[in-house]
DNA sequence: GCCAACGTTGGC
DNA sequence: GCCAACGTTGGC
């Protein structure tokens, strides 16, 4: 089965690369957007690789590589009243909300900022890059996948 | 901290 | 089902 390719961002005030690599597996919790959503639930498969990007960071762009090592489960932060991704509506037969498991593979030899990212000719279909794109889960084709990890081994 | 661009909510 | 108001994201 081919493995598909994706960009998974995260606030790096939350967790950062550094903490996944220490921690070496985690699940993605806390994703609230049904598209984000839809991709963990009907797309991501084991096996597919990620970039972890850094947002909210400066400078903002991909720092290293994971790979989803479990498909969509429920996400239980929904159900915890102590959680800051807690929802109501959620219940055990409904949760509403799903994560991935994901694990560490590497850090990029140098984190490729989002501003590069947007110099490159080759990269200007990615959806991450589109006007006004929010969604914290997007598709990448396994060119621009490539590209990207290119980018990051060119000394600047 | 600002604010553009989205997504969500809820009154009608 | 429309759409205004509000909340969120995330680069700058």
């Amino acid at each position: 089965m081919k493995r598909r390719y994706w960009i998974l961002k995260n606030e790096v005030t939350d967790y950062s690369i550094d903490e996944m690599k220490k921690d070496g597996q985690t699940d993605w919790t806390g994703v609230r957007n049904y598209q984000a959503r839809n991709f963990m639930m009907k797309d991501m498969k084991a096996g597919d690789w990620a970039y972890f990007y850094h947002s909210n960071a400066e400078p903002p762009g991909c720092a290293g590589i994971i790979e989803i090592s479990r498909e969509a489960k429920p996400d239980l932060t929904a159900l915890d009243p102590k959680s800051k991704y807690f929802e109501k509506r959620a219940t055990k037969e409904n949760p509403v909300w799903h994560c991935v498991q994901v694990k560490f593979k590497r850090k990029l030899k140098r984190l490729v900022p989002l501003s590069e990212l947007r110099e490159n000719p080759k990269l200007k279909d990615l959806l991450l890059l589109q006007r006004g794109s929010r969604l914290s889960i997007t598709p990448v084709s396994q060119e621009a996948f490539e590209e990207i990890e290119r980018m990051s081994k060119e000394i600047r």
